[in-house]
DNA sequence: ATGACTGTTATAAACAGA
């Protein structure tokens, strides 16, 4: 079989449902993970993702903030939900299809603004959850799973507009990549993404303040598709779906997809 | 170096995002 997924960080289910219906009807991938629904899950718009045959939906929800959601056009069953850091905070989801293979679709915390644990709490908290996730999959090494998400970090040089000018900023810091680094060991995964593009800059999230996002171009890849050894050489095709964040009143992440033939 | 924007809601002289 064969199945592509996206992972798309929607900034709110409810105001963009309209922009996740057009992604199922001109990008129609197989599964489609979301996060920052901002929705508790019985709000969340599913009869019109159901209409566009997303038949399956696994999700996490809380009021106003995070949120995590899965819609799938192949059969899937929730397999696991935790609370890594025990914020309070709906920020993972894990589905499993019929073949077996599992999809964890993460939220993890942005971290604030001072990448100081002593002097900003959200920083030690982000921390905190690569680490509940690094001892995780070190406890239960996982197989044939793959891991979405937004993970807001991006670790590699070229997945900054600026490396030098962002190494002090949050989601590019050493520290956090340091982290990021350790929860990839942690479960042997490999990062999907730059084994199909190994190479030059790639971004998945320009920020809405800059005059015209597409001319200054300062993004960060924040967003990733990670899977296991044993399916990772079926991945293929991935690609980020610049164009989305150009359409009208977009979220500030653009879809990143790959295919699995498996 | 600073500030620029967007969403939800305790509708703010707030909070979070990153």
């Amino acid at each position: 079989m064969s199945f592509t997924l996206a992972t798309w960080n929607i900034n709110s289910v409810r105001l963009r449902a309209g922009l996740v219906e057009k992604l199922m009807r001109e990008e129609a991938p197989d599964i489609l993970c979301l996060q920052e629904c901002k929705s508790p899950v019985e709000k969340i718009p599913r009869e019109a993702f159901e209409a566009l045959g997303y038949r399956w939906m696994v999700a996490r929800g809380q009021k106003g903030y995070n949120g995590v959601a899965i819609f799938s056009k192949l059969p899937m069953q929730e397999a696991r939900a935790e609370d890594w850091a025990q914020m309070g905070h709906a920020r993972h989801i894990a589905g499993q299809l019929e073949n077996g293979v599992t999809i964890h679709n993460f939220y993890v915390p942005a971290g604030g603004d001072i990448p100081d644990r002593e002097q900003n709490e959200k920083f030690g908290q982000k921390l905190d959850f690569l680490t509940h996730m690094r001892d995780d999959f070190r406890a239960a090494p996982p197989e044939k799973s793959i891991l979405v998400g937004d993970l807001n970090i991006a670790p590699r040089e070229d997945d900054v507009w600026n490396h030098k000018q962002l190494l002090k900023i949050v989601s590019h810091t050493p520290i956090e990549v340091d982290h990021l680094a350790q929860v990839m060991e942690g479960g042997d995964w490999v990062d999907v993404t730059r084994k199909d593009i190994p190479e030059g800059l790639l971004y998945s999230w320009w920020s809405y303040r800059a005059k015209d996002w597409d001319a200054a171009d300062k993004g960060r890849r924040l967003d990733h598709v990670w899977a296991t050894p044993d399916i990772a050489n079926a991945a293929h095709g991935s690609r980020v779906l610049r164009d989305a964040r150009g359409w009208e009143q977009p979220s500030d992440h653009a879809p990143v997809f790959a295919t699995f033939d498996l």
